[in-house]
DNA sequence: AGAGGGATCTTCT
DNA sequence: GAAGATCCCTCTC
């Protein structure tokens, strides 16, 4: 069972997307994306696969280490397609954490620790390992080298499909108010961004990013080091020496961070 | 603005 | 049997 399904209504007819930042090309009805992704696979290629040009591809990942990837994927887009009605969200990753596989003690590989739950973990670089935590959450990686070493995303600022998101995240609410949520705290939270972009274990663990027409990543902007804080991770007190490295990374001054 | 607690269940010991 | 990479509501200062 999903966390808590209240009696909410559909989100009615989206509006149209905003154009939130230079990450966007051009308009596009959303519909669009429905029929070109649905022939993508293993047809002619007269009409360019559903693709963007702009997709991140697995080079994205090879040869980073894990830190400079939770570095890299700042600023980069998010992008998921919905299912049934083929809407695609996005939303600028502000927030990450490294996790350093086996030698961390904060990971679930630590010692190198697998078990078929934590598989996702070794397989290929950007791979996703969605897994549920505190019973009602769920949280996202990604697989950052194969051989358990990870990145979370930790937030996300969005970008296009917002009247979803909110819907999304509304489904997921104790209250039965229906207020929307303000926007820095639609998705400024590992948990957060997994309901309002509609990711969870059984729909996107163990799927590449790289190679998905369900969930993929497309160039945003490059982040310099100046512009990235660097802080201890949140939530891992436990992991002694190693809940005080400087492992997580934001966008400074971004206000769609889960914590200052 | 910050502290405290409840909801809820998979995973491994 | 216990812990957990959380969120959100409520209470207090």
């Amino acid at each position: 069972m999903k966390p808590t399904a209240r009696n909410k209504p559909k989100s009615k007819t989206s509006t149209v997307k905003t154009v939130a930042n230079s990450g966007v090309k051009r308009k596009r009805k959303s519909t669009e994306i429905v029929v070109s992704d649905v022939h993508s696979r293993g047809h002619i290629k007269a009409k360019r696969s559903a693709k963007p040009m702009n997709r991140l591809s697995a080079d994205f990942f090879n040869n980073k280490s894990c830190v400079d990837l939770a570095k890299a994927l700042l600023g980069q887009i998010l992008c998921r397609r919905l299912s049934p009605n083929g809407q695609t969200l996005k939303a600028t990753i502000v927030e990450t954490e490294a996790y350093l596989g086996a030698e961390d003690k904060a990971s679930a590989t630590y010692n190198g620790r697998r078990t078929e739950h934590l598989e996702p973990l070794y397989m290929t670089r950007g791979t996703c390992f969605v897994y549920m935590t505190y019973g009602m959450y769920h949280c996202m990686n990604l697989s950052a080298d194969g051989n358990g070493n990870a990145v979370l995303l930790r937030a996300v600022q969005p970008i296009d499909g917002l009247d979803q998101m909110q819907s999304l995240r509304a489904k997921c609410r104790k209250t039965g108010t229906d207020t929307p949520y303000k926007q820095t705290l639609l998705a400024n939270g590992p948990s957060k961004l997994c309901m309002a972009m509609d990711i969870d274990r059984h729909n996107i663990n163990k799927v590449n990013i790289t190679d998905s027409e369900l969930i993929w990543l497309e160039t945003g902007s490059t982040v310099s080091d100046d512009d990235i804080v660097c802080t201890k991770r949140i939530g891992i007190d436990r992991a002694k020496e190693w809940a005080n490295k400087p492992l997580r990374f934001y966008i400074k001054d971004n206000e769609y961070i889960s914590k200052k």
